[in-house]
DNA sequence: CGGCTCGTTGACTCTCCTCAAGTGAGGTGG
DNA sequence: CCACCTCACTTGAGGAGAGTCAACGAGCCG
């Protein structure tokens, strides 16, 4: 929600006000899994964790690589069983929102709840963006697409990053993430190593030429909505 | 919203006072073109529309296909500038609302704005679970999933419906929705065909076993959230 | 040291795409 | 009323991209 840089500092007080307190999860652990009662989301405060869905015939997708700031677990507040499992990557820490919090805020700050939509919309464009790219281009370019919206989010949390960064995923949860098998995600990776797009060091990754790369992943840069007058007007 | 079943009589009137006049839209044609700038959203009262994205190559992804009662345009709301493309598939009646008026909703019944963002949530996993169809299954599971999805659709709409309905949809709209082309949905119509899941004649197509191209698509069925409570009370 | 997971590479297979051509229904104009 | 055109559907043949299976090496952790 602050992305789009509006709540007020009385407003931001209010959301952590109603968030439960801190938890830590250990690498590898479920924070919740499909299928569990959705009884509240959660505000990822540090580490990655995925969202991955299970298909009839055991693979996986993952619908989303969380990262500090996010919103988890929220798409699934609409249903009765949750959608999607919740897995901590790296070691992590994470504060609960309870529904009746979550309702609260609608009552309490109009401002805040418009907020709260857009950014579910957003999250409805960034999935449209995946599917357009899963759905019709190639492996070469779901990956380029798949690295350069990891490091846009990445730099949204710290704008001084350069076009380095480091990351905890296999090269199968990547596949999982863009439709592909961690054997051809290997391949794909070597081919943009050979075409000097990308420097790979292990867990490290360098995208050497952004806009080529953007440019490859065949979707549109995308631009937050700048006038917001027509929201609720926030609290001071 | 009325999916979740709470709003109040007073608060539907509120919602349509706050909605333009109806508009009719000839077959065919664009209500709004990506790239527009957003300043409303619609409700669709009457026809068939699709929402697609064009990428960089030129081919195209049908992201939603919309039904009388959806709300279209909603995910660009929080972008800058329009993400979908919003196109006639039949004459249509729709209604416009302003951004303001979408953002009195937020001030005037806090309940419906809770619903509003509900539906978001549930837009985001039906987002997902075509992101698990498109990324991780065959062709003709895909095609099962978008049949059956689309027959649940248009049974809430018409719960009297049995399992056969029409459509608008050429192979190849039906081929930018599942990410196939035109060509092979039509091979994989007739595997459906002659497995005897389904029969065609023009646009009309029955399910003729609705459990086993469910269990065919591989995504497992959804059911909203019954318990409401945590949402702010309704007006009455 | 041993057992894991992850990354890498090769060989082969198969699903789906591409290109091409033919059919049929519907619409239009002479 | 018919010739013509267009668009959607259909089917075939061939090719390419991604999957599958398998093996091996490297790093990490207990």
């Amino acid at each position: 929600m602050t992305e789009f840089r509006s709540p007020s500092p009385a407003e931001l007080e209010i959301f952590a006000s109603l968030a439960g307190p801190v938890q830590s999860v250990a690498r590898n652990r479920t924070i919740r899994r499909e299928g569990d009662r959705p009884q509240s989301v959660y505000m990822l405060v540090d580490g990655w964790v995925l969202s991955s869905m299970t298909l009839a015939d055991g693979s996986r997708q993952i619908v989303k690589v969380h990262l500090p700031g996010d919103m988890l677990g929220s798409p699934s507040v609409a249903l009765d069983r949750a959608a999607e499992t919740l897995t901590a990557l790296t070691p992590v820490k994470l504060r609960p929102i309870s529904l009746s919090a979550l309702g609260s805020l609608f009552m309490r700050t109009p401002h805040m709840a418009a907020l709260l939509f857009l950014s579910a919309q957003q999250e409805r464009v960034i999935l449209m963006d995946r599917l357009c790219s899963i759905g019709r281009t190639s492996a070469e370019c779901r990956l380029a697409a798949f690295l350069v919206h990891l490091h846009d989010r990445l730099k949204r949390i710290r704008p001084d990053m350069g076009p380095r960064f480091e990351h905890p995923l296999t090269q199968e949860q990547i596949g999982d993430t863009i439709g592909l098998t961690a054997v051809h995600v290997n391949r794909v990776f070597r081919g943009l190593e050979e075409k000097k797009l990308i420097l790979r060091d292990g867990h490290s990754i360098e995208l050497l030429d952004i806009a080529a790369l953007r440019r490859l992943s065949g979707v549109s840069a995308r631009t937050l909505a700048q006038d917001l007058s027509w929201l609720p007007k926030p609290l001071h």
